[in-house]
DNA sequence: AAAAAACAGGCAAACGTTTGCGTGAAAAGT
DNA sequence: ACTTTTCACGCAAACGTTTGCCTGTTTTTT
């Protein structure tokens, strides 16, 4: 009862059969008497037998464990996203193996390649912002290890991933601006180099054609997500020469350091001009002066989705090892959500 | 260079070698001759060798692997203790196997259970809200699977644990107070049922007779944590005969709550009370009317002693299998954290 | 009643690595 | 020149489980 665990050999010996006939036993195998089976199944229960993990995974060349990849795992989207590929995970029977690259290519490709060596069956990645080169990626398909990037996608051809529509959203926040009322919409968006960047511009752009609206170039200023930059950044906007009543800022965060700015300069935020923003965070609820609405996009479904996907994957291969399967492509939509009234 | 991963077998058979010299080459290992050595590496590299972590798990016992079960991994407190869990893990060359109880007593048992069965070498555990068996634990003492506890600890003797003093927290929380020349001090605590509520009042109570004041019980109310329950609370206070002009609340959501309501009845915020709550939630820092301070209890910091100490017994067993060991029992300290300026 | 089929279980290899022990050959000691 | 030591490496077991194939016994078939 104590001590070192009880193992299918103890059984085997106690019992006088062999390993194969309690290993077979205790998986309930058609070809083992019903006897034997039971008198295996309850010697096994009273010595508190338990299969050896590392054993069957070094057997069967499956660890049934998924690895989860992320760039900060204290970043609230993130660790949703985490608790969802976990509790799917859970359900059905795989365990989790986390590490964070903290934005950090190199150790990226070190967990990559950690990740491959202690055989996680698949990976989850969300890839940090700084990686570059792919290569990592690639050995990950030459060993036959399935891939589902999620959020954070990589640009290249023949991957799974899901990934948020941030276009819907966008499009949204501008119609949402429109229709109350607001003529001069400007933005403060991301660094060019952050794909998410460009996917808020394109939707800007396309909800204003849509409402066939003019575009004005100037109107949408870029900042490096700091607040130092965001003053700046707002600054300009209010200097031109058609002041924006509306702003649409990359994520909460700029638009709480644009909101405190404006404060500062005596800008009425119920009246002269509102915001609305990306990720919606809990607290804005919570907030007096904050982004009247915030584009979601769902994290815990993202993680849900790529978890889902990557399982699927991992039951697929078991029957059919077919290389030219076709790859999941899936878009969760971001939907504009209005903040609570205070 | 694809498909399957080399193997030592593979390298040895190449270099006419055994497996035993392959092994010892790569581990560097005294008896083999440089130039062998150099043989071995060279083709090692050659053909993208890289150990077979299953099979070194599975013979040599040890997984280099720790689990981890918290209640929610979406909690901002428990996303960053793993975040610090995982960061010194890393460091010391451990992955992490992570799981979610959900605060749910049979779930964590099984994860207890599953974990044992994957061979962690050692487990963090912050137990769920509901659990009040204890015999899991037991069962990892049993066999010999190092157990530390962080945050939640459970009530028992001879574990190793690291939580927060809430105490200290507690006491410059009032004292704070005091000093800002409250003279009447309210407290919404958590329900009598969580420990953490028998702290913070224990606190509450030390600070109010440390500096010699008389301790009104009747100041301190209890709710559910609810937005509801909180309302009702606080309007118990402000009925109290000696109207409190400050107020401790269980954490940051009790406090926006009570605060919401305060306001939607006319109270000045700057003025007629003030609040001081735990947990210190980023997002205080942003709000117009928040609790002037709230008590820091370092999550990252836990994890990260929670982690060093767990790797640190996991060290100690491999040198000397003692029975008769000294238990960890680290308390961080709390602290009241300012709200930063507006 | 003999042959075929079904049943119940055993044997042994295999997964990749580590490691205690053994053993020739070369180097050192006398 | 002969024994002893050192060196460099090979042998084989072991870790716990799974699984293809074989074998002996019972049951069924005709």
């Amino acid at each position: 009862m104590t001590g070192k665990p009880a193992t299918i050999k103890e059984i085997a010996k106690i019992l006088n059969v062999s390993v194969s006939t309690v290993s077979r036993a205790l998986h309930k195998h058609p070809t083992i008497g019903v006897t034997t089976q039971q008198k295996v199944q309850a010697l096994a229960d009273k010595m508190g037998y338990e299969p050896n993990q590392t054993a069957i995974s070094f057997q069967k060349g499956k660890t049934y464990t998924i690895g989860v990849i992320i760039p900060e795992l204290s970043e609230a989207f993130f660790s949703a996203a985490i608790s969802a590929i976990e509790d799917t995970a859970y359900k059905r029977n795989y365990t989790v193996l986390i590490a964070q690259s903290h934005d950090d290519e190199a150790k990226e490709i070190q967990l990559v390649e950690k990740m491959k060596n202690s055989r996680v069956d698949g990976l989850l990645i969300s890839v940090a912002k700084t990686t570059s080169g792919f290569a990592h990626f690639d050995m990950l398909k030459r060993f036959n290890i399935p891939v589902v990037f999620f959020d954070r996608i990589p640009p290249l051809k023949n991957i799974h991933y899901v990934a948020c529509n941030m276009e819907t959203g966008s499009i949204e926040a501008v119609n949402y601006l429109l229709q109350k009322g607001h003529r001069s919409i400007g933005m403060i968006n991301g660094p060019a180099t952050l794909a998410a960047s460009g996917e808020r511009k394109e939707g800007y752009i396309k909800a204003m054609i849509k409402n066939r609206l003019k575009f004005d170039p100037s109107l949408i200023v870029s900042c490096d997500l700091t607040d130092q930059d965001t003053r700046t950044a707002l600054d300009n906007l209010l200097a031109h020469k058609r002041r924006p009543t509306a702003i649409v800022t990359f994520n909460d965060y700029v638009s709480l350091y644009a909101i405190k700015h404006a404060r500062s300069q005596g800008i009425d935020l119920d009246k002269d001009l509102q915001f609305v923003s990306y990720a919606n965070l809990p607290m804005i609820n919570y907030m007096d002066y904050a982004p009247v609405a915030s584009v979601e996009q769902f994290p815990y479904l993202q993680g849900q989705k790529a978890a889902d996907i990557l399982l699927d994957l991992l039951l697929r291969k078991v029957q059919s090892p077919d290389e030219l399967q076709a790859y999941y492509n899936v878009m969760v939509e971001s939907q504009l959500v209005e903040s609570k009234k205070k």
